[in-house]
DNA sequence: TATTATT
């Protein structure tokens, strides 16, 4: 994959971070729809995208996106990197090219990890993203921390500088007054030391706390002594004894998760057609990850066509399928693409074709999507979508290249 | 009674 050049990128960057900034901050603040392919995904993205510049901090993801841990300032020790960043909070189906993708959007990287289960390979959720500049990595935590991907709002924070003592130090709690706020929560554990994760978990119908939760610790000392403070005690006020203990570890979920998965009814939900197709091909994706089968509902058997290598198909380029976004403005640029396609569903990569002289947008660019049906609701929902004062066209990439 | 923060 070609990427723009170094000069190109950097015209561009001082425009981008503040558009991301403004954009960011919305999606921060809008309502979101968890499922792509319901229209209220439109309707965030008019308020999204038309809106002027707002930034106000309000969240409705993790709500530790903006904790106060590696500040540039506060990071006083000489060991902080200040181009190191870790970033969580990632869609389960992101990948580390994925990752290096977005955020080779704000400037050379010098290295990127997606951490995956040693075992299963399945992505833990977390990554790490070094530039060659600092400058780069701050800007990327002020434009793309609390970026909406998915159901996820990531976060971009400076990574700590690794070591043993900052590892284990999660905490699962439990038995917690269903009335105690996390914030109350973390004053209650904030005695034993720096907290840097948050969570109270909540019923997802009334929204109601569950009475359990998780306290991350900055150094696992420090959660060892709030298990010996807290374990067992009453909160103040409270009438039942808490319990606080490590917090299992991901790792031990075994492949059976994956499993379960595939044994789960596809049509408990009722499904549409295109839900239900999406579903054939998650499922298909399952059965290939776990087995390394391509099952007749794969996506290069679409509409009947039989393929060994993906010829004839429209759009797919062996390592996604590239989408053609035409009517752009001038001015537009990486983001705008990354803004409209990501909440689709896994992204790969974006470009925005520009004129070699003057470094303007020539109308049109590319998308590539991993999946071929988040890749159609993609099309579906953004072709003849108003960008500004243009109607988009979007549509799979074909491979005819006549000149008219 | 369980989300995914240290390569």
């Amino acid at each position: 994959m070609s990427e723009s050049s170094p000069m190109n990128r950097r015209q561009n960057q001082t425009n981008m971070a503040v558009r991301l900034c403004d954009v960011a901050s919305l999606l921060r603040s809008g309502s979101w729809a968890p499922e792509p392919w319901t229209g209220q995904v439109i309707a965030a993205m008019e308020t999204q995208l038309s809106n002027g510049p707002t930034c106000n901090n309000t969240s409705n993801g993790p709500s530790t996106i903006s904790n106060n841990c590696s500040s540039p300032v506060e990071s006083g020790s000489i060991e902080d990197s200040k181009t190191n960043l870790i970033v969580n909070y990632l869609p389960q189906n992101m990948t580390q090219e994925e990752l290096k993708s977005l955020f080779g959007s704000i400037g050379e990287i010098e290295s990127c990890k997606l951490v995956r289960d040693k075992i299963t390979g399945q992505s833990l959720g977390y990554g790490f993203v070094n530039y060659v500049d600092p400058k780069d990595a701050e800007k990327a935590i002020n434009t793309l921390n609390g970026l909406r991907l998915q159901t996820k709002t990531i976060k971009v924070s400076y990574a700590r500088p690794s070591s043993a003592s900052i590892r284990d130090a999660n905490l699962y709690v439990s038995g917690l007054p269903k009335t105690m706020t996390q914030k109350e929560l973390e004053q209650l554990f904030s005695q034993y030391g720096r907290i840097i994760t948050s969570r109270i978990l909540v019923d997802q119908v009334t929204g109601v706390s569950r009475g359990v939760g998780f306290i991350r610790f900055d150094r696992r000392v420090e959660a060892e002594e709030a298990i010996k403070g807290l374990n067992c005690q009453k909160p103040p006020g409270a009438t039942e004894p808490i319990t606080v203990k490590f917090a299992n570890n991901p790792s031990q979920k075994t492949s059976q998760a994956l499993l379960s998965q595939l044994y789960q009814s596809p049509n408990r939900r009722y499904p549409g057609p295109l839900a239900q197709q999406a579903q054939r091909f998650r499922l298909d994706n399952l059965l290939n990850m776990a087995y390394g089968v391509k099952s007749r509902f794969s996506p290069m058997a679409i509409d009947g066509v039989t393929s060994l290598a993906g010829i004839n198909i429209p759009g797919h380029a062996g390592t996604g399928w590239c989408i053609f976004v035409y009517n752009l403005a001038p001015d537009a640029d990486e983001s705008i693409l990354w803004q409209m396609f990501g909440p689709f569903g896994a992204v790969t990569n974006v470009k925005v074709i520009r004129d070699f002289n003057t470094n303007k947008c020539k109308g049109f660019g590319f998308v590539t999507m991993t999946n071929y049906d988040e890749a159609a609701v993609a099309i579906a929902s953004l072709n003849g979508y108003r960008l500004g004062d243009r109607v988009l066209q979007v549509s799979f990439k074909t491979n005819k290249t006549h000149k008219a």
